[in-house]
DNA sequence: TATTGTTATACTCTATAACTATA
DNA sequence: TATAGTTATAGAGTATAACAATA
């Protein structure tokens, strides 16, 4: 039956989706992090990022941004950098103390995926990472 | 090198989930539900749930899933139902017009998904979708 | 006493609309 | 005028702790 191939297909994303959610919010957890504050924090082990772009990866309106932005610099886990080419716009990079937590958060999140997919063969794993990004990344270009 | 690729699986799975999980924002917002209040909706759609094993499913806290019900339950999307055997438990389920949002909305989330995965072969198909449901459900036991 | 669920409280998260500063 | 970001406001989501009702 094709159909119930496809049901299967879209309830399995669902649940895979459900556990790595919980990932996160374990992770974040262990760090005093919410889970989207570690979200954040873990994009930004990559280097700085603007609000504009931030908000469009996030999927976020910009005030939410603020908001999530504001209360983790009050923390000093961020700083908002001015840039310097137009002023109106600025980045967003983590501080000492927060590249710490954001590099603990995003070990324990891999660490986590990678033990959950320890028993499958390297091949296996392989092709699955290929499928995985290949199917993410079709729908980015919403 | 084996660490990068394990590196590469365990992001294509947040990337994917991140994918996901705005999928049943969008789904939600289709139907003028969050995303939690979709979710919720979705689970009650094979049938009444306790809600001790709500809580369980959707790792919350009883006083979060409270809340959580509250808020459909005043848009009359779902009621509950005492259980008459254990007179402190209930039962959550849906309305006639929250059996109408629920399937519309999962209707809506199966086809976002199946639209995702239709250039996959059905073999590939049906091996991902075995491979997510283990990873799923080893996890799931926790 | 133990368990099921609710209430009280304090935050975080999010969107919409209005605003400020810069381009 | 247009754009980048903030502020104001309102409501939803979440956890912890204390509570009520039932077992």
């Amino acid at each position: 039956m094709l159909v119930g191939v496809e049901v299967d297909l879209a309830t399995a994303l669902v649940r895979l989706t459900h556990v790595v959610d919980h990932v996160f919010v374990d992770a974040g957890r262990a760090n005093d992090l919410t889970p989207q504050q570690a979200q954040l924090l873990c994009l930004l082990t990559d280097g700085p990022i603007g609000m504009a772009e931030l908000a469009k990866v996030l999927r976020l309106e910009k005030s939410s941004l603020s908001g999530l932005v504001d209360r983790v610099e009050r923390r000093e886990l961020v700083r908002r950098v001015r840039d310097e080419s137009d002023r109106r716009a600025c980045w967003v990079e983590l501080t000492g103390q927060g590249t710490k937590i954001a590099v603990a958060t995003h070990d324990e999140v891999t660490a986590t995926l990678d033990a959950l997919t320890a028993d499958l063969p390297t091949v296996e794993r392989t092709r699955l990472a290929a499928v995985l990004f290949r199917l993410a990344s079709a729908h980015s270009g919403r």
